[in-house]
DNA sequence: TGACCAAACTTTGTCGACAATCCACTGCAC
DNA sequence: GTGCAGTGGATTGTCGACAAAGTTTGGTCA
């Protein structure tokens, strides 16, 4: 999942792809309140292409906002993430359904190479799982690329993927279920090349349940060690 | 689905909700440039709100800008459509499943209520269709917020349904299928008593899936005449 | 006649200043 | 000591004007 090219246009679009990026990476913190004045000043820009910029992040579900109180840092919590992973789960099946009818072979076979070259990754440097994470963005990023359905291409890589980006940064430790998922990511694959729509969606449907568990146990790891 | 309270806040989601109404309504033809300077003194306001309610705008895809041109209304094409519809099968299947084991008895009851009224509302008056249309997205959005997931109910709520209105708006005649659509709610609603997700999202979707087909052959028609 | 270029106009993008609202702190009364 | 009202500071919301980019118009040349 290449970050989508930051310079093109105005400053308010420019403003909006580096706070994106640094609430994604963590670099502002969940919860943050977020001033106007000082992010423009910071930026090099007045304050009206950064409100513009905080609205388009307001879509984004990036940040929450309050008419006369400001805008903070949106908070993953453990109900939002699960709110997530449901969405997720309904709009990559649907993705996954699409694509096994939409994408051509050359496509499929690209999206297989790409998977050769996650596990040739993961063999390499088992130690690094932060670049097989974005690999995986970019597995289903393919996915929802290949229903050609720009909507659900809008909805699953301007949005979705960036809070999963969030949360994944929030938890980055700990990831040792990139094994189990390659191997999903493979069946998924084989169901795409037999044009199996139905099967694809719900090996998709099973691949992200399997993710949103193992997430959700982290989330008590955590739990329990703020205790 | 009562149109979200105006009035709270600042003139930017003032206008934003006015701006919607009136692309939803048609009062602004789909792909019409829209003029900031004209719009501003029109809600009477500067320009700087009216730029951020239109990022807004943009943010729910019912606008589409193009840095230093201009912003205009979105305009559904078959494309277009059809993509929303996926992603509505998809969205509102999970609602659906979701929703037989989030929502309470009461919540059912009261969803079997509506159909009960708008039954009633057909047979008194088999012409004017337009307010049951309205009824339908009422009862789609009561399932959605039955699934108790913030997310589905802002994708469904504020984007998907403004989007649905306006392509109502613009195929309101020939719209015979409030029948049947009432028997297929019934079925879920059946389905949501019986506590049976699975069953509950396969009917909503084919549900969604028959809409589609009855709008589909609406705009066939339409180009044929325009032909 | 048609295509290409240039100037004027229109519209968007940006900035700085002002008004309105909210928040925190202080001081007073109970 | 606790609760509440008033005040000061900080932050958001809004406006008008200027700069930059795009669009249209008109004219010239092949």
């Amino acid at each position: 999942m290449h970050i989508l090219p930051p310079q093109q246009g105005t400053l308010a679009d420019l403003a909006a792809h580096r706070l994106a990026q640094s609430i994604v990476t963590g670099e502002l913190a969940q919860g943050q309140k977020l001033n106007e004045a000082e992010l423009a000043e910071r930026f090099g820009m007045g304050r009206g292409p950064l409100r513009e910029a905080l609205r388009h992040l307001e879509g984004m579900r990036l940040v929450k906002r309050i008419p006369n109180v400001g805008v903070r840092v949106v908070v993953l919590d453990r109900k939002t993430l699960s709110d997530l992973y449901a969405v997720r789960e309904a709009l990559e099946g649907m993705a996954c359904r699409i694509a096994a009818t939409q994408m051509s072979d050359e496509d499929i076979a690209q999206l297989s190479a790409l998977l050769d070259k996650h596990e040739a990754q993961i063999k390499k440097q088992g130690g690094k799982m932060y670049a097989q994470s974005e690999g995986d963005l970019d597995f289903h990023y393919q996915i929802a690329r290949g229903s050609r359905n720009q909507m659900l291409m809008d909805l699953l890589g301007s949005e979705q993927y960036q809070l999963l980006r969030m949360c994944r940064h929030r938890t980055s430790r700990l990831t040792q279920r990139t094994l189990p998922a390659l191997s999903q990511h493979r069946q998924i694959v084989d169901a795409l090349a037999q044009r199996d729509g139905e099967l694809a969606e719900l090996l998709m449907r099973r691949h992200i349940q399997g993710a949103w568990r193992s997430i959700s146990e982290m989330i008590d790891k955590e739990e329990k060690e703020a205790a």
